[in-house]
DNA sequence: TGGCCGATATGCT
DNA sequence: GCATATCGGCCAA
């Protein structure tokens, strides 16, 4: 069923097993956990089997869309940059790039590996969250939840949706999913 | 082996 | 709003 579950829900392997998009969309609003850190997860993106996927664009170094659920799939752009995935949908290829994080404890942390002060600057972007989070390409492959810890949030979010960012083909599909209203989104 | 392009961020006009 | 750094992945040749 599409429900996008209740506070009591925990967020575990069954939940990445599912749809790309269903997990895009329901991971807006809960609290990513990693080791002292805590931040609000405000902005993500779905991709599947789609021409703007990885899974068709990559076939080689995202073939874990392919394969896997809840394992992070790292992957470097335009030479500078990394992002984050969680690997999704037992029965096909899929992946929710987390694009933007709402800090909340360690704020200070990771606003000195941003070098920034804003607090909107610090994980406003994917590429941001990567180096606010200090993660290193060595997590690629690992299970999800052996590193993070995903809380569902106390109420649920108003998710708003639209268009994919970056990308130049399968713009019609809006699987891009954001809290509405949250200064902390990339856009 | 060469050339093109990219799920970005930043700085400047 | 626009240019550009910077380099791995991919495929055509």
């Amino acid at each position: 069923m599409a429900c996008a579950g209740t506070a009591a829900d925990p967020i575990d392997d069954a939940f990445f097993a599912r749809g790309a998009v269903a997990v895009a969309r329901d991971l807006v609003g809960a609290t990513l956990r990693f080791g002292r850190l805590a931040a609000r997860i405000v902005e993500t993106e779905a991709y599947a089997g789609d021409p703007a996927s990885h899974f068709v664009t990559r076939p080689r170094t995202a073939a874990m869309m392919g394969t896997t659920f809840g394992r992070l799939y790292i992957y470097r752009i335009y030479g500078l940059h990394r992002c984050l995935n969680v690997t999704a949908d037992r029965n096909g290829p899929g992946a929710v790039l987390l694009r933007a994080l709402e800090p909340i404890e360690g704020v200070a942390e990771m606003a000195r590996r941003r070098g920034v002060t804003d607090p909107r600057q610090i994980a406003s972007g994917p590429a941001k969250l990567f180096v606010a989070l200090g993660i290193g390409d060595d997590l690629l492959g690992a299970r999800a939840l052996d590193e993070f810890t995903f809380e569902r949030p106390a109420r649920p979010p108003r998710v708003a949706s639209g268009p994919r960012i970056g990308i130049s083909r399968a713009k019609s599909l809006r699987w891009r999913f954001w809290e509405r209203g949250n200064p902390h989104v990339s856009r």
